[in-house]
DNA sequence: CTTGATATTGAGAATCATATTCAAATAAAG
DNA sequence: CTTTATTTGAATATGATTCTCAATATCAAG
């Protein structure tokens, strides 16, 4: 996966902030490109554990943060209780179908429901700011 | 709020499981119907401590979870990563309206959104089994 | 290439919500 | 009223995440 454009995103991101572009930030960024998406911070910090055995937890916390806030990532507050970080390549909005049985995340959007939804803000007086909305089934693979 | 059907449901939970009826586990069920909905468990473990000082908070964890297993319950993981617990008098699903600014949860259900989750589930070879549906936004009362 | 100012790191300790352990207390069946 | 199994509360443990702080690394300016 080319992640060249994100790179530069988080490159651009730090340097206005004054941050300092070090190693372990550029090998955080890269699991994502390499290991998936919908990592827990403890799947990224062993991933990340491979490449660069010193790091540790502090860091990928702070990074993960880091990359929230650049727009690079997405935090996910699943059921389980334990965060999950998407990283988001374009700005585009989803939804998540969970798998109950093997955890796989598939990404989907409904342009239907996204009008119903916000026809619901409406019809109880509230101003929309984002929403979220997770299906939990069983996937086709897990039901043979 | 009458809560005598609740607590009849509750009862024969606890008879049909060979488990006690404490004095405890009615305070903690009494809560619900006095205090209101979506309470976490620090509100709830504050709220019985005015009726009840000597309670622990691993009553109220216990209870919760009795509560949930009962049906009577419904525990639902915030984005803010703290368990809150809404009575749920029927079994009918609903989704929330959560105010950002005053944190109020409204609760809303849209048959049309329904369908189309189903369709979703479909769509993408997945078992349907339960999903879950935030909208965050603001609220009239803090627009104003 | 050095220097110096500032940001960052990793280890470990702290925190926060929730769960578990266990001896003492209590419910409920006989 | 006794017996037995369940429940309780206090304290401790847990697991995810955050903070602290001294040592280290980055980077701009000389």
């Amino acid at each position: 996966m080319d992640n060249s454009k994100e790179k530069l995103k988080f490159e651009t991101y730090l340097t206005d902030k004054n941050l300092k572009h070090t190693e372990q930030r550029v090998h955080i960024m890269d699991i994502f490109s390499s290991a998936g998406k919908h990592l827990t911070a403890e799947e990224i910090y062993l991933a990340v554990r491979k490449k660069h055995p010193g790091i540790g937890y502090a860091t990928v916390y702070r990074t993960l943060k880091l990359l929230c806030e650049a727009g690079i990532c997405r935090e996910l507050t699943c059921e389980d209780g334990i965060k999950r970080y998407e990283y988001q390549s374009q700005d585009e909005h989803h939804d998540h179908l969970i798998c109950t049985k093997c955890g796989v995340f598939v990404e989907v959007v409904d342009p239907e429901i996204e009008k119903l939804q916000e026809r619901l803000f409406k019809l109880n007086g509230f101003y929309p700011e984002r929403h979220r909305m997770e299906l939990y089934g069983i996937c086709k693979k897990c039901s043979k």
